[in-house]
DNA sequence: CGTGGTGTTGATTACTTTCAAGATGTGTGG
DNA sequence: CCACACATCTTGAAAGTAATCAACACCACG
């Protein structure tokens, strides 16, 4: 009942980039699942074999080091496709981040639907390969500064930008502490780029300095 | 000429782990096409359209950064598969490390042989990733042990390991630069888990450790 | 209106980079 | 086959950046 109110106002702040129920070939659309904020999606090391849709809310994929250390790989928002990492069994963590809605498209196998699964994964394949750039090569302010272009063109290139994750999961995504990401938003504030109407939601004010920052 | 016997010497030291003419379905075998060390093989912004596979010798796949910092993002030895990043251009550059051999295989659409492209696309999306948990998480010690024990499994499981890549190219692919690199090798070798037969060939003396420093 | 979880800020420490010099190796030409 | 030369690698000292440790502020929720 409480995820179903929050689901609405997360519903409202993030714009699909899809189309919400694209259905998949040769697979029936099911019902949405609910997952409150927190809740696990799938773990590492289970069984494989749905493809995931986010209706609402927002989703981290991450992996874990024996000592706690975690690295998120990806956000998925509204709109967007995850689970297909892995082959049989996966390979990461997929939790909720907050009260999220989730099209679940149970698949036969992978190869049945490779002609769909492909453009995804190769989609992925460039999206972690520009996000090693950014970790291998890049300092604390331009990592933040690649995340936030990064999710304004993917809320629609608006000057106001909700980040629907906290602080720790920005420093897990960048390779970074939440001291650190925190430090980088105040010095962001401080020069202008950026203006901060809530915790969680950001005022984009030099969208080029930014940009440029990013690189 | 030149090239050849080089070429003679790299096939004997690093064993494919595929078979190394597995054609693909639909597409005829091209010829072994030759690329000296440092030779581009493709660059980014190029339209892609082929699948490549290493006969010999090694590829470094790679980003720049406007300033010129680079970030590769894998390495492909014999038997291994490269080229499809990208839709339909390409959006890394591919280089040969030494003298490699590479067949070709010119594909109609990656639509056409999504079967056979999902899995290789979906590999390569898990290395990826994984390799996001050690750029993003681990120190360099960390990062070099992964690095190695990595190389080790791709070349079998043996003691000697053969590193077709000079220092910068480990930096560039650890994000980390070369002094560091060495840094890190001398300190395995203090501690008696590596031997430097030469500086591109290394003996693993103490695989376990290496293992648990890896995590 | 407390209370626990998040986020910010400050001081210090640790690690990696940078700058610099020297050593080692490889390839070339004599 | 040896000697020179250029590139690669190693090592050292100093500087810089981010992490850690710690205290406090701010929200959101009960």
């Amino acid at each position: 009942m409480y995820a179903q109110v929050n689901a609405k106002i997360e519903l409202s702040s993030y714009l699909p980039r899809q189309g919400l129920s694209h259905a998949f070939d040769g697979v029936s659309a099911q019902p949405v699942s609910y997952f409150p904020a927190g809740r696990e999606i799938y773990a590492q090391g289970e069984k494989a074999g749905a493809l995931y849709q986010v209706e609402f809310g927002a989703v981290r994929i991450y992996r874990l080091l024996a000592d706690g250390r975690r690295q998120i790989s990806a956000f998925h928002l509204a709109g967007e496709t995850f689970g297909f990492e892995g082959d049989t069994t996966h390979h990461f963590f997929a939790e909720a981040i907050n009260a999220t809605g989730v099209r679940v498209y149970r698949i036969a196998s992978a190869a049945d639907m490779s002609r769909q699964l492909l453009p995804l994964a190769l989609k992925g394949l460039t999206r972690a390969q520009e996000h090693l750039l950014v970790l291998g090569r890049q300092n604390a302010i331009e990592r933040v500064a690649a995340f936030l272009v990064d999710m304004v063109e993917r809320q629609g290139g608006l000057r106001q930008v909700d980040l629907p994750m906290s602080r720790i999961d920005i420093g897990d995504y960048l390779g970074l502490t939440i001291e650190t990401v925190s430090r980088v938003f105040t010095r962001l504030k401080e020069k202008g780029v950026i203006r901060l109407l809530s915790l969680r939601s950001i005022e984009i004010v030099k969208h080029d300095a930014l940009r440029d920052m990013s690189e």
